[in-house]
DNA sequence: GTCTATAAAAAGATAGAC
DNA sequence: GTCTATCTTTTTATAGAC
């Protein structure tokens, strides 16, 4: 378990936020060291391009996700259930991974893609012993796609139509008592 | 009714069709005056700027946004599932029109995610009137999404979770059931 | 209306000092 | 490990010929 280099961490959180506040074409070499406050020669130490970057940020993304679904599988709410509250964007690490993660992809980084399909099959694997059939199954990964797609929309914009508590506790109920 | 010269609907045409494909960094004013088989100075005639270029295609998605709806309010087959039949990804110009604002509003072009927020709400307001309350429409709102992201992330890959035709007429009668 | 040529700025990447 | 300086290519935009 090896502590990666805080200046590493440093630039990947800044590029993660760049990527998700300004999205892709923001989010340049220039750009990513200023926020990491380092120079662009730092960051070409611990990365010697731009795809060397973009290709860590991928793998924290594996790691996160996969922590995710541990944690959901744990949970006592129920899988279904746990696994949208999760899906709504709370600003957690694993929300602004899959965010960033998610302008790479269409940017055509088909690395980006490939994980993104991973994680989503993680989920799916996880979520099908907890619903009744496949169409149930299918019913819930989109709406929690939905979420997603919400919130790589909603991000810039100000007055966005995410659901709110209650809101979002009734939309639980039903798509669990619709699939489970 | 005024037509709008050739050779700037054939831009328009490129400029979505390199969003789409590749992503909003390789739809720079070169990439889109080759597809359009135009010089870059052609271009530049009927598009003073690249942000002109933009706005144009956001204008092209309120216009189709709207004829969208007044087609699905004419729908035999009742609005929620004609809604979520169109929400799946066909190559449709909306479809296409749709997936080339996103690009645009993940960027931080405000008046592209300005754009996208009101054709959902075009559709929120002709949905509102067919789902039994607040909670299933936002489910079918959610489900719709969750169809677009999938698409907006499928479309560099080839192995897509896409819905096939029986699972996907399985899902809408699934989301009609919950929710009308 | 459409073209070529070119200017001006920004991008990724290298070299080498400290 | 981190910095500054510089090179090369790309991108937006302008100028002006046809």
């Amino acid at each position: 378990m090896s502590r990666p280099p805080l200046a590493r961490e440093a630039v990947l959180d800044a590029f993660t936020k760049i990527l998700v506040d300004e999205g892709e074409r923001a989010a340049t070499m220039d750009a990513t060291a200023r926020g990491a406050g380092v120079s662009k020669g730092g960051l070409l130490y611990h990365f010697n391009s731009k795809s060397a970057l973009e290709a860590a940020l991928v793998e924290r993304l594996e790691r996160l996700a996969q922590e995710d679904v541990d944690e959901i599988e744990k949970s006592a709410e129920g899988v279904v259930a746990a696994h949208l509250r999760s899906s709504q964007n709370t600003g957690s690490p694993l929300d602004v991974t899959i965010l960033a993660v998610s302008r790479l992809a269409q940017n055509g980084n088909d690395t980006a893609s490939a994980s993104l399909r991973r994680v989503r099959e993680l989920w799916e694997e996880s979520l099908r012993a907890h619903t009744r059939d496949e169409t149930a199954l299918q019913m819930v990964l989109l709406v929690s796609d939905g979420l997603y797609f919400n919130a790589v929309l909603d991000l810039n914009a100000l007055p966005g139509p995410a659901l709110e508590g209650p809101a979002l506790d009734a939309l639980i109920d039903a798509v669990v008592a619709a699939t489970t």
